[in-house]
DNA sequence: ATTATTTTGCAACATTGTTGCATTTGTGTA
DNA sequence: TACACAAATGCAACAATGTTGCAAAATAAT
């Protein structure tokens, strides 16, 4: 087991359960996101689906992890790499999201570029998700 | 009903059908983008679920309007106002979505930055979804 | 070890999306 | 205008996805 595992959870004061410590793995082993179907899979009906729907929005409440927006209805997450906390997201990368594969990337190193938005708008957070083809599927 | 629905749907080879007069109709009046739900309500049961999906799918194919990625599994859909064609879209523009009101804007005006996409990704698209609060809301 | 708290699984339900097919509607032509 | 053909719609049945309340189980605190 990864040894972030138990700090992470210990950092969130969420109490260490068999779930929380295996969805987590999944995300510490995998590059890419994970939609909640991955991960419904990769488990193997190990969890009920509705552990996984409240072990995701308590790891994205706590900063854990971050959502992915898509155009086609399946939203997916990624583990927070910079300083996020509860109820604060700092996750200021593009992403990108492959149309063959449906892999989706986190481009820790691209970073979301100053948008021009008109006054009136309150801006609290810009999501830039590229998509195509990814390099495994040229 | 709005003088250019007619046009729409010849220039696009579809044939005039009620629903499609009635949702296209839709987009037309309204500033913003238009979710499914909000279709489906807005006319008041007129129309089956079955055909506001295939007609959004094919308003879609046709570039008559564009897909909106968002992070709560809702898509949204509203018109191209660019030279957006079968299987080719070119809405380059940023989108905003309200967190109070679910608002979403199309900022037709504010363009998608370039971003610097690392190589081995061959990119086609780049969304842009800002968010936060818009000027009726706050 | 015992108690208190939190999390889980289950069941039941609601919402959302998909598919096949008969019926209806719209289009082109005589 | 009437007809034939093609296309779109509505319906039904189904699959997938998401939500809620609550008892049982697991975890944390004492
Ligand atoms: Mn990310
Ligand atoms: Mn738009
Ligand atoms: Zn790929
Ligand atoms: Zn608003």
């Amino acid at each position: 087991m990864h040894p972030r595992i138990v700090d992470t959870l210990k950092k969130n004061q969420l109490s260490i359960t068999e779930s929380r410590k295996k969805i987590l793995e999944m995300f510490l082993q995998r590059k890419g996101a994970l939609a909640h179907a991955d991960i419904e899979q990769q488990s193997g009906e190990e969890f009920d689906r509705v552990t996984i729907y409240r072990t995701l929005q308590t790891f994205v409440e706590k900063g854990i992890i971050h959502s992915i927006p898509s155009a086609d209805n399946s939203v997916r997450y990624a583990l927070c790499k910079d300083d996020c906390s509860e109820g604060h997201h700092h996750d200021n990368h593009v992403h990108f999201m492959c149309d063959h594969c449906g892999t989706t990337y986190c481009l820790d190193h691209v970073s979301v570029p100053p948008v021009a938005i008109p006054p009136g708008f309150k801006v609290t957070q810009v999501d830039v998700v590229a998509s195509g083809t990814c390099m495994k599927c040229q």
